[in-house]
DNA sequence: AAATGATACAACCGCACATAG
DNA sequence: TCTATGTGCGGTTGTATCATT
């Protein structure tokens, strides 16, 4: 069967996006807001595939974008949220205004990456290069565990994401990453697990005074959930 | 000055998820 | 419940620019 193609290949532009084309986009999605990407490239007369002008738009035409450089603070709270989440750049992007994942990722190639290896930690792990790998840490590696059988693909949602094997307080401090900064923030899915057996908030699991911002045993927010008791499954790692 | 290699980043591709019908 | 469709995400590629020889 397969699916239709996103659109007709055949009569759009590709690369790279010319001043005329970026002009066309900002002014239709001024004009009418965002959505319907499938439908705008016609309704603005624009020979791109949708998903095309959607990209163009998030990623360099939106008005709130910061661009320039990543500061020393941007860079640790990267460092930071990739220890907790993995490649998940929109969920990383989410605590940085005005930063895209696309631009996050391509950071933390070309710039983080290096620099975690010159120091002797490996990017992936968040550990020293030459560790024994036989203390349990958080791994989002996808082959720290063997694949489960397809039927075991759905529930949990999440397979790449242990969070049986506790993301859990730092009992000792952290000498590399300053404290994660936790404000709220709009995302798109929230998880509300009233009744949720933990005790604890994600925010608290991590270290944080309870009570303190980004404490959302009582604050409600974390990692921009707004939640009662998080329940970890919700961070939606896709 | 030209050739070559390295780097940075914009853009594309394919897949998975959400949801409407 | 199933299918089709739209959207979003993460990995990867292509290319422009810079540095080095």
């Amino acid at each position: 069967m397969g699916r239709s193609p996103c659109c007709e290949k055949a009569h759009t532009n590709k690369g790279a996006w010319s001043k005329e084309e970026d002009d066309r986009l900002v002014a239709y999605i001024r004009a009418h807001g965002e959505g319907c990407w499938r439908s705008l490239p016609k309704a603005a007369g624009l020979l791109r595939c949708g998903k095309s002008c959607r990209l163009r738009w998030i990623n360099y035409l939106r008005p709130d974008l910061k661009r320039g450089n990543f500061t020393a603070d941007e860079d640790d709270l990267i460092i930071k949220l990739h220890s907790l989440l993995g490649n998940k750049w929109s969920l990383i992007a989410a605590r940085l205004p005005g930063r895209t994942d696309n631009e996050i990722k391509n950071y933390w190639n070309t710039h983080i990456r290096r620099k975690l290896i010159g120091r002797g930690i490996d990017p992936v792990t968040h550990r020293p290069i030459a560790d024994d790998a036989s203390n349990v840490t958080i791994s989002f590696q996808p082959d720290a565990h063997p694949p489960p059988p397809p039927q075991q693909l759905k529930p949990p949602r999440c397979p790449d994401l242990n969070l049986d094997l506790c993301i859990s307080p730092p009992c000792h401090q952290e000498e590399d990453h300053p404290q994660v900064e936790l404000k709220p923030v709009v995302v798109k899915r929230e998880v509300l697990q009233a009744g949720h057996g933990g005790g604890l908030c994600f925010g608290c699991s991590l270290g944080l005074q309870q009570g303190a911002a980004g404490c959302s045993c009582i604050n409600s927010h974390f990692l921009g959930l707004r939640v009662g008791i998080l329940d970890f499954r919700g961070l939606e790692m896709k």
